[in-house]
DNA sequence: ACTTGGGACTAGACCGGTCGGTCTAGTCCC
DNA sequence: GGGACTAGACCGACCGGTCTAGTCCCAAGT
């Protein structure tokens, strides 16, 4: 739900979730236990689109795959760009309730290592086909890809346009295929 | 304050904060117009602590431009380390805010401008100094580090550890030395 | 030197509103 | 007739914020 990356989740109350639903009370706490269990459950369906989509950018195997990574990147930033620049859901939520929820912080956790961890094994790929160094660590080159993507996509939300998307995809991957990070 | 970064800005209640600094409402209100000008008035003691560390830090000209910097981002870490891993007053904010707030939005996207262009006058020394490519581009450098920095923060805080941080600095620091960004 | 007036600040009772969540009644459909 | 679901009144707690009363301290007045 993007009123839960918009508003926050503290920001966010039953009353305007609801009304926004067009969904009595009643019918809400039916389907979930109660707000916690919601944004959890819209971080699963969160994260099914992300897994759509990398199953649609690194799948494709015509293309090299250092390109397919950066395709799945470019994806996203077109999605950021339908939903006016606001970033990530994931590092929006992480950053508001790492502080005070274990369970959110090690979700989201989670979450940001299945990206890094599917991203990875394109990037070993890319390895092995010569595209990166040989001494390349796939796992931490991914890692650090997603970790800068989410600090690139708040300041892009914070100046509502994707010049830092943009500008840290370019310099990830000149830099990526000429050096390693071992 | 440390509760603001903790709780975030809508999960910290005036009760807890007032409880946390063992003062009355009346205290706080006397001080402070309202919630919203207690919180712009952190992020300006924040950033007056960024400054210092940054004064400290770029300013030792006896260091080569390039290692001045990344000793500021080492600055940096350790004080994340001494606060338990949290991430960064503005990574949190600026998540959080961002989307309701314009006020917020605009005053935690001219703090990151400004770190960014201290540290961009420093590569620019960098840059004369032969130490990073001719043809870099010291601001696009400078605004591209702050931002994977907070990335990295984020990461740093889900995973209560460094290690996202370090093998971030790491990247950049041996990826700008040897390539450009024009 | 003592009084006294007034701003800075402390102190917390109090306010209406909204929060997340429960409950009962009713509807729909198999 | 009985579960799945809708519907919204209702709940106590807590929210951010106001208000009045009182304390402290220092400067001006005599």
């Amino acid at each position: 739900m993007a009123l839960l990356l918009e508003h926050g989740y503290h920001g966010l109350g039953t009353q305007a979730l609801l009304e926004a639903a067009r969904a009595p009370k009643g019918s809400f706490y039916h389907h979930f236990a109660d707000k916690e269990d919601f944004a959890l459950q819209v971080i699963d369906e969160f994260m099914r689109h992300v897994h759509a989509g990398l199953d649609q950018a690194l799948g494709d195997t015509r293309r090299p795959p250092l390109e397919r990574v950066r395709r799945f990147f470019e994806m996203t930033k077109e999605s950021y760009k339908k939903e006016g620049y606001l970033g990530c859901l994931m590092g929006g939520l992480g950053q508001e309730l790492a502080g005070t929820s274990e369970v959110f912080r090690r979700r989201i956790d989670r979450c940001f290592a299945a990206i890094a961890e599917r991203t990875a094994e394109c990037l070993e790929e890319a390895r092995q086909a010569g595209d990166i160094p040989a001494d390349s660590d796939p796992r931490r080159m991914a890692s650090l890809l997603v970790d800068c993507w989410e600090g690139a996509a708040l300041r892009s939300r914070l100046r509502g346009s994707p010049a830092p998307l943009t500008a840290m995809l370019d310099f990830y991957f000149r830099s990526a295929a000429g050096r390693s990070t071992a």
